[in-house]
RNA sequence: CGCGGGGUAGAGCAGCCUGGUAGCUCGUCGGGCCCAUAACCCGGAGGUCGGAGGUCCAAAUCCUCCCCCCGCAACCA
């Protein structure tokens, strides 16, 4: 059995402000990370910058800033934003820190000496004016720069390749042999018959044509490009070929350690082709899993810089919390889909599943323990009203499908789950009457009623803790639960709460006004644009 | 014929692999309740499952063709 547990997102490239759909991918990490973390593994959760590249040295040109000055200052804002959503992280790996350079560089001499990498020529589109290279398809039938619209060249610069050839067959036994290493499944098909069959080209992994990146020590006028520097980032952060590789030894290459990667459909080839190459390059074990998460978009499409459509996470973090954000990122689209965020929906979802669902279970709740039993909970029993044997068979239920639901990374599901139990818990409330109960003196029934209650909020405050961060702590306040008895192992304690004191606290998520705030969010995205 | 995903109630989606009463959330209409955040509970209406053909006792589901939307196409999660 695996006790450890890395998970990485991917690195973002800061070239300009991180916009809801990166806060998408890393809350949904994290997410899984804390859930991990609560079931007692031992876990390492990384997220990171991508920062080199052309785009980047020329964007820092034209805002008068060295291209490190110019990264700085953007990876704050990256710190800033993962901070607001309360992002757990254990680190933050950039491809500029020291650690990472050493690491790319020896990497790159290692497949160097072993023959996998040979110097070649990449042929391409070159635009003189942005000193850039581009790709036929990027060009377009008229060969134009995609940046400044000027007529390209073709032209040829020296670099370095990798031979993919000597892997594809390697790599498709792994496919094989490991049906879970690529999810969902679609996406499997997908490399393999749009990259692998046509034939896969090796892999250019330098330039020359512009320097702000790693500099390869064997020929220092060529920096290692793109994704042999980007990919490497999820072993330099671990220490691998530095000092203290400790945690590289324990996260991955112990097999005790399962190690997954989430990551967007655009990167998908680079991740489940590539990256699995120059780990069998170095001789190291691949990753269990990559997932690869759908795209959340608006009405007009996917959210681009240049479409100008894209969401800042900000304001809704603002206005509404970072509970209610993080809830709608991982509960409104199944993992996996690609989604689309409305306003409409995002205010509906808070409000159905927060507000009038969760909230006002826990609402009613302590205000009948309050006026029934002075606010002190009676004690647990099983079977006493005739509801209560489905409620005690539904939280069983729930507790399990939640676990194989986030054991196969499908947050949604589990989320759903727990809200289902929350929703049944509001439908026994009508069913067993406590008012009714009340007035009529059935102590026992009474009682009854309100401890399964106490127990699905309980079972919801402690299953939510990985998306709800501050709000489950707010739910298992107000029904009284020690600090110390807020743990997993807890959950199947039923004599747990038995003549605690409930506190009853503000509304955990008050009802939103939609047509208001639909409002607002429109006003904020048409600002942005 | 570039590749992939999709078209199911007013909206958003599940079901399709392994054919057999079309389901969920929201909205809507009617009712109930009075513990609660105009909330909660019950019931109803609303669908020729993108189109055409085929296989079958039986097709949303399998096969063929067509139409439409979206994404990717070597640095936008």
């Amino acid at each position: 059995m695996k006790n450890k547990f890395y998970i990485t997102t991917p690195i973002y490239y800061p070239s300009a402000k991180l916009h809801i759909g990166h806060a998408y991918c890393t809350t949904l990490s994290d997410t899984l990370a804390r859930y991990k973390r609560m079931r007692g593994f031992e876990t390492y959760f990384l997220t990171g910058s991508d920062e080199h590249g052309m785009k980047i040295e020329k964007n820092a040109i034209a805002a008068g800033l060295s291209p490190q000055e110019f990264v700085d200052n953007i990876v704050v804002s990256f710190k800033k934003l993962w901070s607001a959503l309360d992002i757990t992280n254990d680190d933050f790996i950039r491809t500029t820190d020291e650690r990472h350079w050493k690491t790319v560089q020896k990497v790159f001499t290692k497949l160097l000496e072993n023959g996998d990498i040979y110097l070649g020529h990449y042929e391409g589109w070159y635009c003189k004016e942005c000193e850039a290279f581009w790709t036929e398809i990027q060009t377009g039938p008229n060969h134009v720069c995609p940046d400044c619209g000027r007529p390209v060249q073709k032209a040829k610069e020296e670099a370095y390749f990798f031979k993919t050839k000597k892997y594809i067959d390697r790599l498709l036994k792994y496919y094989d042999e490991h049906p879970n290493f690529l999810l969902p499944e679609s996406r499997k098909n997908e490399m393999i018959n749009t990259f692998i069959k046509p034939g896969l080209e090796d892999l250019c992994i330098s330039r020359t044509s512009f320097s702000w990146g790693v500099p390869i020590v064997e020929n220092p006028k060529h920096v290692v490009y793109v994704w042999l520097d980007a990919l490497t980032n999820y072993i330099s952060a671990l220490g691998y070929l530095q000092e203290d590789d400790s945690l590289f030894k324990k996260f991955w290459l112990d097999e005790k350690s399962e190690k997954i990667h989430i990551l967007g459909a655009d990167i998908t080839r680079f991740h489940a082709i590539y990256w699995p190459m120059f780990l069998m390059a170095l001789d190291l074990p691949l990753p269990d899993r990559e997932f690869v998460h759908g795209l959340l978009m608006t009405k007009d499409g996917k959210m681009s810089k240049s479409k100008g459509n894209t969401i800042d996470p900000y304001p809704l973090i603002e206005r509404y919390g970072v509970d209610a954000v993080r809830y709608y990122l991982v509960r409104e689209v199944s993992f996996g889909s690609d989604g689309q965020f409305t306003p409409e929906q995002f205010i509906e979802r808070i409000n159905m599943d927060l507000a009038n669902n969760l909230g006002n279970l826990l609402n009613r709740t302590v205000s009948m323990i309050n006026k029934y039993y002075d606010g002190v909970i009676p004690e647990y029993q099983k079977g006493i009203n005739p509801f209560d044997n489905e409620i005690e068979i539904l939280i069983e239920e729930t507790i399990k499908e939640y676990e194989s639901n986030f054991d196969n990374l499908h947050m949604t599901e589990a989320v759903a789950a727990v809200m289902k139990l929350v929703s049944r818990a509001n439908k026994y409330i009508d069913e067993t009457m406590p008012w009714v109960l009340a007035k009529e003196g059935k102590k026992l029934e009474l009682a009854s009623s309100m401890t399964h209650l106490i127990r699905v909020l309980y079972i919801a405050g402690i299953l939510l803790q990985p998306i709800l961060t501050r709000k489950a702590d707010l739910l298992l306040d107000q029904i009284g639960v020690l600090k110390n008895k807020r743990t997993y192992r807890s959950i199947k304690d039923e004599k747990l709460l038995n003549g605690v004191k409930v506190q009853k606290g503000e509304q955990l998520f008050p009802r939103l006004d939609e047509p208001l705030e639909v409002e607002y969010i429109v006003s904020m995205m048409q600002k942005k644009a």
